[in-house]
DNA sequence: AGTAATAATTGCTAACGTCAATGAATTCGG
DNA sequence: CCGAATTCATTGACGTTAGCAATTATTACT
């Protein structure tokens, strides 16, 4: 046990002590809910006596509910009463830092974003970044009112190694961190419980319970496309943390072919042909002009101009390999690109799915593909989404 | 439940039934064994009186035993008194299965190997291996005697896809298997409980339990060097069992730069260069010499014949290369390579570890890399090694 | 010899989940 | 329209299990 310098003064809301079955059938209701009791107690092993002993502190608590809708038409029997969890009974607040701004969300229990606040900052020391996410949260509170008595805990992801269980931010290249315990000096002003995460791991959590994973896949990998490329792996029904902190370095396997030198020093990372810059770059240095942003090469490619068609395609070939390096080794049920621009460009997708089809190995090829849009909100949401878990979970929430 | 054709007729050791938690106690007995009940509490986080609880059943039932050293010497209060599994309690037999033999060995407890058979076949067909195991499985058995008795079950490993639930092996493109229900047709002759599993899987379990991962190390990965090339990974204390039962397909990434075309049809595959297959190829062409056998190239290569030297180099690099992308990705504690020839080579060694060092990413270059010689009856130890595991968590066998 | 220290055991208790019986709410057949 | 069949949910008794706290066991140190 860790001592801690501030420990909140405000009271806040608390789930009844459950039994790691009762979390379970909690986090079922959470996830694939709403869902009768009877697909809860099959889904578990749990008998259907210890599913109903489990619910009942829940709903008497006021963060499980029965569903409206009832029945299974046209079947005999006794309808199913569906369970929901009630996205009211608590707030959450997700912040993910950059190294130019922080951006912060407010989720309700089923990480539905309620509210948003962007922030710039001219520098990233932790002093300023302290500030800023400090400002962040006190807009995100007062707009939040009433609910904010409701808010349970508030993460911070950053990329880069981050030592969850104590708070400490241990390496991270792109703030030029080392060792900074950062939930120590924002717990000394936020007056709530602080969880700090790696912010694709974080993105990881958000996706095995709202996303891809709230069904009921118990493997897939995650490939967001920024500025950088991150992957999140989950396997086995655990997200995969390198025993260092570190893992998921998709941007720097070396499958490009463009014998591109990397930021990191060495070449054909596929970063150096596939990140958001690394298009922009490309397209750049086609046609000339030095002018062309994201957006207007995406209309460019849109329109068919062929070095932006070009670029595109070159970047999805080495997205496509990747995963395939990916599936080949983990054999995942699904890969899911998230990424800013890249989602709702028929080629991209075409030649991602093309490639990766040519280069997975045997079962490997049945893995899903999904593209899907990416917004900033989405690395809040994740850090939301890391406190959401460990309060359902009963752990400290740090 | 799975009605099963050939239910075995003969009573076989059976641990007393005990709960998780007894069972999470047993497992460090063997795997940490041995052990004071001390330091299994602080380590599973029972209290000293459940492990009492949990052990005494199993001293009774003649499965674990009070281990003759004694104490902690200099130091005051009572001393320890070490727990070991007993050895001798319980017999296993696992069996490889390749395209052209059969590799047995007859294990006890603790995955000491006993004994050993090998048997060619002419042909692998499913009848012809069924026929051929039975033999060997007769044989070790015959050379058993009276530990006989102690036979809990069968493991047979192959390489592809298993359906170790099932007992089918789903997908062998080495044997050239499809869907064969191979569990069904043994036990039928064997008169006891056969466990199908893929091989790597198998292996990767001996290793979690009685190699590298037998200490406190909660991920690793192994790579094998033989004829092909695999990789088995063990993350956040869980096996990587891909969701298509295919995973660590490290053989095909295309890390390769000598544009050799892979058996698999693709160019620059790992395997190219770094199977043992690829390094006799690459010396018997360089050198002209194709009456080369591995052993001979292993001999010039010691000697510092260039050709050899190369080849073997070349591999290193590959492998340096694939095992930082495996690192890269999942941030493993431990890298096992286990090769058959390569182990005992400086050269090999440290190329390996150089290229590693300068591809992998930040924390992950922490990986501790090892080398290992590997024998074919490691494989088999693999196949006993899960039937030891399913023995112990009290499943099925099967 | 007595004291401090550490390990192991014991009985008591509380928590939890299963079982089996009961109650609840519906469809369907006559 | 009523009862049988069916499925879902609840209840209370029971058994298992693990923690707690007190007790016993065995050593070092003075």
């Amino acid at each position: 046990m860790i001592r801690h310098p501030a420990e909140p003064t405000v009271t806040r809301p608390r789930l009844p002590p459950a039994s790691p079955a009762a979390i379970d059938v909690l986090t079922r209701i959470l996830t694939s809910g709403p869902i009768p009791r009877v697909d809860i107690a099959r889904q578990t092993g749990l008998s259907q006596a210890a599913v109903t002993k489990a619910v009942a502190p829940l709903v008497e608590a006021g963060f499980v509910a029965l569903d409206g809708a009832r029945g299974r038409p046209d079947a005999p029997g006794r309808p199913v009463t569906p369970l929901r969890v009630v996205a009211e009974s608590v707030t959450f607040i997700g912040v993910k830092i950059t190294a130019d701004e922080a951006i912060g969300v407010a989720t309700d229990f089923g990480a539905t974003i309620l509210d948003t606040e962007h922030r710039r900052m001219a520098r990233h020391t932790p002093a300023q970044v302290v500030r800023t996410v400090q400002a962040v949260v006190a807009a995100l509170v007062r707009r939040l009112g009433e609910r904010a008595e409701q808010l349970v805990g508030i993460g911070v992801s950053v990329s880069g190694d981050v030592d969850t269980a104590h708070g400490i931010v241990r390496d991270s290249p792109k703030l030029g961190w080392h060792d900074v315990a950062l939930r120590e000096l924002l717990e000394e002003r936020l007056d709530r419980p602080v969880r700090i995460d790696n912010d694709v791991h974080a993105l990881t959590i958000a996706e095995q319970w709202f996303g891809v994973g709230a069904g009921d896949v118990d493997s897939f990998v995650i490939v967001t496309i920024g500025s950088g490329i991150g992957c999140g792996l989950y396997l086995n029904g655990d997200v995969v943390n390198g025993s260092f902190g570190v893992s998921g370095e998709l941007g720097h396997l070396p499958l490009a072919d463009q014998g591109l030198t990397c930021e990191c020093g060495r070449v054909d990372c596929v970063e150096t042909i596939a990140s958001s810059a690394a298009i922009v770059r490309a397209v750049q240095a086609a046609t000339g002009r030095t002018d062309l942003d994201m957006d207007a090469i995406v209309e460019l490619a849109h329109a068919g101009q062929p070095d932006a068609v070009a670029a595109f395609d070159r970047a999805a070939t080495a997205i496509g390999r990747a995963i395939a390096v990916v599936a080949n080794l983990t054999g995942p049920e699904v890969a899911v690109i998230e990424g800013e621009s890249v989602a709702d460009f028929d080629v991209y997708e075409t030649t991602v799915r093309k490639t990766f089809a040519a280069q997975a190995f045997g079962a490997a090829a049945q893995c899903r593909i999904e593209l899907r849009p990416h917004t900033f909100d989405a690395w809040a949401r994740g850090a939301a989404a890391s406190v959401i878990r460990s309060f359902v979970r009963q752990e400290d929430p740090r």
